[in-house]
DNA sequence: ACCTGAACACCGTTCAAGT
DNA sequence: ACCTGAACACCGTTCAAGT
């Protein structure tokens, strides 16, 4: 299941993999750096030279399921045709996806500690590419205040019914349906309107 | 600030107590049943007679914290008037109030682990409230469908709203015109008027 | 029924020492 | 620069014993 001849050079990559792994199975509860010190086989003051304390682990666990689901969401816009409703629900379904299979990480990646300076930057992208999930902006700018809002309610909404999902408190047939109400809510909305259509 | 004639009948409600501010303080990771027994007066096992682990303890409060929601978001009912979108924003201030105020509570609430009942059981009442704000059910009960679609998209952008502005990535006065717009979306959407209306 | 206090295994963190 | 291994304080959990 598991090399050997680890701890020459890429042990803080070891050990972000084997966290993910172990996050996945025990949640954050059972993560510890002695354990995943002896996972990858090195002292258990060893993680120490990589990461300052448990909680810059924890950071960086945040910051890569960013970049991982910034990755997913690029890949269902990629798989996407240029429909606006198909790509809302693209996004989505790659958002509750990553709660589904990752719900821990995903867990840690929207709680209160990560202010970390790469989580926020890797946070800041996955919003970028929200953004660019909207269509183009309009030529003459558009309401921008609309925009932004209409931005951050997808956001927020996505992220409601994958919190929902994660904590086990609807099934994952309901998100379904929810995440076609919520996208066809979105699109009918007035604020769409005046976020996406020229002034 | 604190007394010390305890443990005489009431150490599971001073421990429960003790630990709503402690999770203020310090978050979920500063909490430890030692810490707590010692605040409270008592030895280090004592904790033991009343919550058989940690988890349990954290159970509990997740269920208070439901039950302590549940009270706010009746009373922003109670203090609104009749009209729909007044309640709705009362409703959706009561939730991001209570996520500012105690983010940490707010997260141990809804995060996978709360699979005890009483937690559920204090779960559910908060949902049957947020049905009850809806206003009455329509005479020939309506679409069903619709309505339990609308109830939890509500409930789901609510706690995305509020896990924004817990996790500070988006500032209370942001969330003052999220809700705005959410609650408004949500009011003019097909989805409401077959939810809330006579088919 | 509820609490005490010793015991055990585990953990995060620090640090001098090695290579 | 990176890793080892001892050391320290703290924790969750168990359990026999007290009241």
């Amino acid at each position: 299941m598991s090399d050997r001849p680890f701890h020459h050079g890429n042990l803080r990559a070891a050990l972000l993999d084997e966290a993910v792994l172990v996050l996945r199975e025990s949640g954050v509860d059972g993560l510890s750096l002695r354990d995943l010190a002896r996972r990858t086989g090195v002292s258990h003051g060893a993680p120490r030279s990589h990461f300052v304390d448990r909680q810059a682990l924890l950071d960086a666990l945040a910051s890569t399921g960013f970049d991982r689901l910034t990755t997913a969401v690029r890949r269902a816009l990629a798989g996407s045709g240029p429909d606006l409703a198909a790509r809302f629900r693209a996004v989505a379904h790659a958002y509750v996806d990553f709660a589904i299979d990752d719900a821990a990480l995903m867990e840690l990646m929207f709680q209160a500690k990560g202010s970390n300076g790469a989580t926020r930057e890797s946070a800041a992208t996955l919003f970028t590419v929200l953004d660019g999930a909207m269509g183009p902006r309009p030529t003459d700018g558009g309401d921008e205040e609309a925009r932004t809002a209409f931005k951050m309610l997808f956001a927020a909404t996505m992220q409601g019914i994958a919190a929902l999902v994660a904590s086990r408190r609807i099934e994952r047939r309901d998100a379904d349906g929810l995440i076609q109400a919520a996208t066809g809510m979105m699109l009918a909305s007035d604020l769409r309107a005046r976020a996406t259509t020229a002034g």
